[in-house]
Order: C-alpha cells, then structure tokens, then sequence
RNA sequence: GUGACCGUAGCUCAGGCGGUUAGAGCGCCAGGUUGUGGCCCUGGAGGUCGGGGGUUCAAGUCCCCUCGGUCACCCCA
C-alpha cells in the first residue's frame, strides 16, 4: 500500500472489470462509442487539441476574473512560456479554427471532441481534478437553427443511452451591448440592500454581479425576485433569436423550462445559454451546459467577433446519471471460447492452436503457465467463456480436440482442421 | 481554498471503559474428483491496523501532526 505510488488526488485510473460503473472502462468505451456514432450522424466532424495550451489563450478566453482563471488552473512554467493544463475545450477549439483558417472552408463548421481537461478543485460527487469533457460546436453562423441543432445534438446523445431524465433550461444573456445595461440595473437594485447579501455574493457584486442570480442562498432568491428581469433589457436581435429558438425546439418536441437566472461561468457567452441537469449525481448536478459564444474569437486575438455555439458535457456526471437512473451498463466481455492444455507438448500445440483461431476472429482466452485441469476450467468459467477447448496428448494423437459447452455441459470431440468453423457455428 | 466524516487482509467490514497469538465473509491458491468449471466440504497463503510523533507498564483502541479518501461549501461539465 505505502510506499508504492498512487493515482494523485482527484484522478483516477479506468479499469476492466471493476464494480464501480464510473472508473469501469467498458461503460467508458460504450459511453464514447455512442458519443462518436451520434455525432457522425450529424455531420460534425471529430477535432483532437493537445492536452497542453499557452496559459494566455486559457486565461483571456474564459477571462482573467473567473474562478476557473483565477484559481483553478494547472500551470507551469518552462523557459519564458506559461503552459495551462487545459481546463475546457471551447477556447482551445476556438484558437484551433483560428489557427488552421477554418472560416476559409465553405459553409459553416460543426465539430465534435472528446477529452480529458484538468482542474485544481477540490474532489468530491461528479468533480475531478482530471475529468472528462465532450462537446460540439458550430462556428461560422449566428442563425438560431444553430443554437438548437447544438442542443439536438447534444439531447440526442443522451437519447440514444436512454437517459431520459435530464431537465434543459434554457435563458438568454443578451448582446454585448444590452448585457452592461443589465449589469447595471441588477447593480443598481443590489447596492442598497448589500447588507443582506452574502459574502461571496457582495464579491460578485463589483466583480461579476450576474453570477448572483444562481445563487444557492435562499434569503438571496427572495431578493432577486423584485430585481430588474434580464429578459426586459435584452436587445431586439437576441430577443427575436431567442423566441425563433424556443419555436424550433417546440416543433422538434424537445422539452425545456426557460430559466431567467441561468447565467454561466464563463465571460465568452453572449445571448443563448442553456444547461442540462440530473437529479440523481449529488450537489455536481449540470451534466451539461453550453450556448453562444460570439465574443471568444476577439478576446483570443482575432479581429472581429466569429459566431459561434456550442455546448460541454461531462462523462464523469453522465456516467453517475446512467447508474443513478439504474440503466444496465456493460460489463467485461465474456469470450468465445477458452483453450485447455495438459502437460507442456500439449502446452506448446494448444497454444499455436490459440492464435490460428485468434485468427478466425474468436475471442479466445488461455492461461500460460502449466496448472492443474480444474484450475484451468475455473479461469475458464470466470472468464464468462461459452466454450472450452480442452486439449491434451491423447486428443493431439488423434488430431483432435474436445470442445465442452460451458452452458449445457455437453462434450464432442472434433477434428482440429474443423475446429474453428465448429466453434464459429456453435456460438450462432 | 473552507468544513464534516472516514482510513484494520485484494474487496466489504467486525474489533464494549487501552491488556498481550488482530478476526469474519467474499476473493485468491491447493485438496476432496490419477483429464473437467459453476454448488458443497477441508486446508492454506495474505495484515509494519495509512504514515510520524506523544501519553502509558501496555496503543488498532487515547492525544497531536501529516498524508489519503468521501461528501458538502465554493465552482462548474
């Protein structure tokens, strides 16, 4: 136990065969393998950004004031350059687009990504200092058909893992003109009653007053309610862009509640915000969350806005719903059969044998070493194989090999130029 | 970063007010069946009681520090 190394606090190793669903890596490779089939359903197309990121593009991207900037970020320094851990994949997706002159392609981009990110939070239920985030974008195109194609794809991907008991919440923040007079009304509606307010919150109030709004606080929640509506201060276009995407979601019979004090984290959202939240995973509830981010291409040095929408998901948190909503999810893969070898000749022969129908495309199983018959059997029965090839000098004399059916016990001998073609035919 | 709770075999845990060889179930290995799994029976291996310090004749048990885990605050996916 001491003395060896161990996983560094809030990460942890995916493994096979494990009860734990979520460090479990066959519910992962499920998880992944619907994630990718649903995205190349809908044409986006997958993109893979380093792990590693200038700090800059971390920091200006999301902005030097949030907490996620401000002090959860895993830096270091080497030579004169800052590197970041990357601890979301928005803004690094962003600089990728940038970089390669993607708006050069015609039409719009949509692109998908899977991967791990990294923040120096404290652990605890669905937060980890190495998670897992996966998420799509559209960039190029402010049409509202593209707000609500990110969240159809997004629903889509929980569809089709049969978690159906999430809940969208939708919200709109306004342009980057009517969002500051927003600001400074719930300011204005604040400042008197700062005594009441919480600590953190009075922070927020000169820092980033819109964060209040989700506040946990319930004497807060009552305060807000005779505060300015954000809805009442946002500019004509994201009003309209708003209403046209509540109406596409309606007509694709996606459900959402519209939420006027969702507001997100981060400074590079603009106009469409929405989040996805399960019930089930612990005080982390927000399994995903996303929306438009059409100020994220100035603020990383381009020179004019790119529009653009997307969302976030985290694996961690979709893992714990689908074992919280009691789905079935994978467990090790049983084999197609299990060799079983008397003696060291047989040994040798048995395992050539092994990789012959290895090459037929059976999964085929077989311990090394030399034990007894019964020990061999056992490993066979815990590997889940359905059937075992037991072969030893009488059988190879004989050019033969006995197959057992490990569910009804039975026992045949056949030749071994028919071997897996028997096999094949029995598992059918 | 703050707080609460928890660290005893590979896993899940038991060990009344400190008392001398630290236990169970499951798992693992072997045997019962000179070539046959799942059930059953028998035996075996496996533990510096997270680490360090202290109190005491005596510490898994009490005290302090430390590391790790879990959950919550905060934050966010």
């Amino acid at each position: 136990m001491k003395g060896t190394f161990q996983t560094i606090e809030g990460t942890s190793d995916l493994l096979s065969g494990t009860r734990r669903p979520l460090v479990r890596i066959e519910v992962w490779r499920h998880v992944e393998d619907v994630i990718h089939t649903v995205m190349h359903r809908h044409g986006f197309a997958e993109i893979r950004t380093p792990v590693l990121e200038p700090t800059g593009l971390v920091a200006r991207g999301l902005g030097q004031l949030t907490d996620v900037v401000s002090k959860e970020m895993f830096t270091f320094e080497r030579g004169d350059t800052s590197y970041v851990l990357r601890p979301e994949l928005t803004a690094p997706i962003m600089r990728a687009y940038l970089q390669h002159h993607m708006e050069q392609k015609p039409g719009v981009r949509r692109l998908y990504y899977i991967g791990p990110c990294f923040r120096a939070e404290r652990p605890q239920k669905g937060r980890y200092r190495q998670f897992h985030q996966f998420g799509a974008e559209i960039i190029g195109t402010n049409d509202p058909r593209a707000d609500a194609e990110v969240i159809a794809v997004m629903m889509d991907v929980y569809q089709t893992l049969e978690l159906t008991d999430a809940q969208l919440r939708i919200n709109t923040l306004g342009d980057a003109e009517s969002r500051p007079r927003y600001r400074e009304a719930l300011v204005k509606y604040l400042t008197p009653h700062t005594e009441a307010l919480s600590e953190i919150s009075r922070e927020r109030l000169s820092r980033n007053p819109l964060r209040i709004l989700d506040t946990k606080v319930e004497a807060e929640c009552v305060l807000l309610e005779g505060a300015p509506r954000l809805l009442d201060y946002i500019d004509e276009d994201s009003r309209a862009s708003y209403e046209a995407l509540k109406g596409l979601l309606e007509s694709l019979e996606i459900s959402f509640v519209e939420d006027p004090m969702l507001v997100r984290g981060l400074d590079y959202y603009t106009q469409t915000a929405f989040e996805l939240e399960h019930a089930g995973i612990g005080a982390q509830r927000a399994l995903a969350g996303g929306g438009r981010y059409d100020l994220l291409a100035p603020a990383i040095g381009a020179s004019q806005p790119v529009p653009a929408v997307g969302f976030a998901a985290g694996m961690e948190r979709l893992i714990l719903a689908m074992e919280a909503s009691e789905l079935s999810l994978p467990e090790e893969h049983p084999f197609d059969a299990w060799m079983v070898a008397l003696g060291e000749t047989a040994g040798r022969e048995a395992f050539l044998l092994l990789q012959t129908l290895r090459a037929e495309g059976l999964r085929v199983g077989m311990e090394l070493g030399y034990r007894s018959m019964k020990a061999q059997m056992r490993l066979a029965n815990r590997a889940r194989a359905r059937q075992v090839v037991i072969v030893a000098d009488r059988e190879l004399e004989a050019e033969v090999a006995t197959v057992k059916d490990m569910n009804t016990g039975e026992q045949l001998t056949i030749p071994l130029a028919q071997l897996a073609d028997n096999l094949i035919k029995t598992l059918n």
